[in-house]
DNA sequence: ATAAAACAGTTAGGCACCTAATCATTAGTG
DNA sequence: CACTAATGATTAGGTGCCTAACTGTTTTAT
């Protein structure tokens, strides 16, 4: 499921020939924007195949993650459109989600109290057990993968990261994914 | 279909907490693979949400391209199982995608006459006039994304991406997805 | 010459995500 | 107090990718 198929990146004079007959295609740009693509996707891959050999998926790990980094913080109890929104993925998605991680036994549905809609998700013991062992590895794959970069180059490609995402989120608002309701 | 599914990346202070728990974590490390992760999936939305205005999937518009660039250069017939290595994807997905394009009239299947097992695929006035029609739009966006960096900055970026993925490459070899044969 | 192996393409079935429609519950309004 | 609107969660159905099993063709080895 990368974002870029290409096994090989176009070479750059085959881009500057390429501008000839579109006069809008900057070389230097598109240069940029593939590397970016096979480079994300590359990191990606890392820690997903460390995700695949312990049987989760990227969106159910972000699920725990979200959970865990919460007991550790303040009490506030995850609804599944809250998990949702945080995620990134549709409530419908989050569904599913839970679905599976609740019958894997690390998390649990508990219905709230107050509003008889919504459902309070937690994560159990055995769903903390699992992610306090896989993360480590985690942690060690992302720290190898950067450890080709300085502490200079590591700020210096945020910064520049951060440039493209601010201009993506300007000249490319996201349309809104947001179900339900349109909150301010 | 994102690969980071999180709608705020961590502050950096929550990662230096976290690095309490887990001595291997980096933060700056982890910074960086956040950041990657997330431009990538801003930069990939761009042009995804124009092909999807156009009515094509990702994979679809890398079969064209790929078609495209050959008719420009030497006329060599490009093969189902060809087009799967250099888009990435498996023989059975490309059967998939072409069999897309082929009902939509931008591509054709023809028997090869030497070897009747193999099919040549290529590109229809029609499939050729769809791509010359959006590529314009779709480099634009990636002009338009990139006006964020100086030409110097764009160098800087994809050398210290180039980096990455080139560790990425030695310390995490891509599991071969290569189905048939193990070639070499 | 023929049986086994390798190979091109396809089909069948699964997974993770999506949108749209549905059901139950709460909130707002006459 | 209804009665509509809004909200939380789910279900149903679709897409794009995957792996594994299959059909037909060519090559290799005996």
């Amino acid at each position: 499921m990368p974002h870029l198929h290409l096994k090989d990146l176009p070479r750059y004079e085959c881009l500057l020939e390429c501008a000839q007959h579109f006069p809008v295609l900057e070389p230097s740009a598109c240069e940029v924007f593939l590397h970016l693509l096979r480079t994300g996707d590359e990191a990606f891959r890392v820690t997903d195949a460390h995700f695949q050999a312990q049987g989760v998926s990227q969106g159910r790990f972000t699920v725990l993650m979200l959970l865990y980094d919460k007991t550790s913080g303040q009490m506030t109890s995850f609804t599944p459109a809250l998990l949702a929104e945080q995620a990134g993925v549709t409530r419908a998605t989050m569904t599913g989600l839970i679905d599976t991680l609740e019958r894997a036994g690390m998390v649990t549905r508990s219905p709230d109290t107050a509003d008889r809609r919504m459902l309070s998700v937690e994560l159990t013991p055995a769903g903390t057990a699992f992610l306090e062992k896989m993360l480590p590895e985690h942690f060690r794959r992302i720290s190898l993968l950067m450890s080709a970069l300085t502490e200079a180059e590591r700020r210096t490609l945020v910064r520049l990261l951060g440039k493209i995402a601010a201009q993506a989120s300007e000249s490319f608002p996201a349309g809104p994914t947001v179900q339900g309701h349109a909150h301010t």
